[in-house]
DNA sequence: TTATCTGCAAATACTTTGCAGGTTT
DNA sequence: AAACCTGCAAAGTATTTGCAGATAA
């Protein structure tokens, strides 16, 4: 690639802080789509110090930047995945938990959409809604 | 504990009362996917005293009960509207609004699923993300 | 040096819940 | 009468923000 890492086009410059490298760091090791608090309680074990506004404010930062993939849940607290690549997720209606599921991305899915009453679309996502594994057992 | 209640289906029974009576004329009556903060004003110009708990309380009944479909947002409030058919959404990164969008609804996309981590899948939605015409307008 | 970042606390946004009294059936 | 419902206030959950001092570049 001829561009260069320190092309910052108008956005604020970022530092490298202790606090945003442990944030990425946990994310990266929490496999299962953590939540705010699972990074916040991740990241206390080793930086006791460290805030929830601080994990807050790190997490947007690195979601903006695409270091992590933030997915927000419909009455939940948002998770976070560090990105491969885009891909659908199904939450339990039981315990709340997310999973990726595998089904091919549909990137030109908007051209299926007839009339979004003059909606610009970026983007979309796709939550299917069911009942995981344990919650089957716990539940039968 | 059985026979104690009737034929109820293991339901709790509802009654009809005004303010579960206003509030689904509320939903049927704005046609713009409102938050409960919607309805609750919407109900107050008739019935002053009505509490946001008994909103929120009366969405949440008539929501089970299928008299409204429950469109639930990421990182945004719950909007309502009344129940036709099942369609998807698109946001407006913006302002939030919420529109329906008109494309077919997918009724067996689960089949293309092919691994849900063994996920029983039993609905979804789609959420596209984009810039609402008025935003289009405001931003450019 | 200085703009960014941090921790703390307070604030915000949305929703739920405990309680005591009122209403539907 | 019994079960359900309401209003109020308080609590709960998730996230953001103002501020003053600390720190990366």
């Amino acid at each position: 690639m001829a561009g260069t890492v320190s092309d910052k086009q108008g956005s604020a410059a970022t530092r490298n802080t202790i606090q945003r490298a442990l944030v990425l760091e946990a994310v990266r090791s929490l496999h299962d789509h953590p939540t705010s608090a699972d990074v916040y309680e991740a990241v206390r074990r080793t930086y006791p110090n460290i805030s929830r506004a601080t994990v807050y404010r790190n997490l947007g930062v690195l979601a903006n930047r695409g270091d992590v993939l933030r997915v927000e849940v419909p009455n939940g607290a948002d998770r976070y995945d560090f990105f491969n690549e885009p891909h659908y997720h199904a939450k339990c209606r039981v315990c709340g938990r997310i999973v990726d599921v595998d089904m091919p991305y549909e990137s030109d899915i908007a051209s299926k959409v007839s009339d979004a009453h003059g909606f610009a679309i970026e983007g979309h996502e796709i939550i299917f809604d069911g009942v995981c594994p344990a919650c089957q057992k716990a539940g039968a």
